[in-house]
DNA sequence: TATACTAAGTATAAAATAGATACTTATTTA
DNA sequence: TAAATAAGTATCTATTTTATACTTAGTATA
């Protein structure tokens, strides 16, 4: 197996489960900013133990940042896109247009309220 | 949650790990085919029983078709893209390009003999 | 003063998924 | 008669994900 593979690699990390929601997520905030509890609420049946881990994977991977605010109580933790993973956002949505074609019968987004691909088309 | 979700019906089946590393080898057999035993040679680190469970999930998702060709001993079966799967192509190779651009310091594969992603970057 | 509340997690155990490896089936070739 | 082949399945183990409860520290409420 050859672990140099550009595909390889990155689907091991991209190829995640919840990671292109995460992002997604992120994406829709306000300047494309999420605070944790935020995600936990916005991702109804993520477990808190999988989006910690997955955010700190995006970090690792460098497609977010997390900034810590301690000046209030409790502490709030911001985590925003990089220009890569702002970048990767135009991938996500170019799935979301080859499922509207190929999958789903060309409709737009069937649920107007989903947390999820609720996301400017163009 | 919102089962009716676009990206997250899609992301549930094409993020699971080996989906795109098999359609990307299919794509590359001659006329986008493979067979079963060429697939599993050109995915070292495949298990026959993952192999055939992503096959056969693709073929319901409607990404690629199944062909038996019964004239000659050993049954030969024969998976190629349907229109649908070829157009997700475009994105797998957008993927790579995002890597190549935001992850690896915009070489290009490094890799040459890579059985994953050595395809065309265009 | 004691109690409850918050944000951002961690800890532990159970369930689901993936991986390793051996086996099956039916026909042809040595 | 024995070995080889294509396309898998079966069984067991290991890794990931899920469910749920708990933690920490400051702040507001009773």
């Amino acid at each position: 197996m050859d672990e140099n593979c550009t595909i390889y690699k990155t689907t091991n990390f991209i190829g995640k489960k919840w990671t292109l929601l995460i992002l997604l997520e992120i994406y829709k905030g306000k300047t494309h900013k999420r605070r944790y509890s935020q995600l936990k609420t916005n991702l109804p049946g993520i477990t808190p133990k999988i989006l910690s881990a997955r955010l700190k994977e995006l970090e690792k991977e460098g497609m977010i940042k997390k900034n810590i605010d301690l000046s209030s109580f409790p502490i709030k933790c911001e985590y925003s896109l990089t220009k890569g993973g702002l970048a990767f956002i135009k991938i996500i949505k170019d799935i979301k247009k080859w499922a509207l074609k190929w999958k789903f019968n060309n409709q737009s987004c069937m649920s107007t309220n989903c947390q999820y691909c609720d996301l400017p088309s163009s």
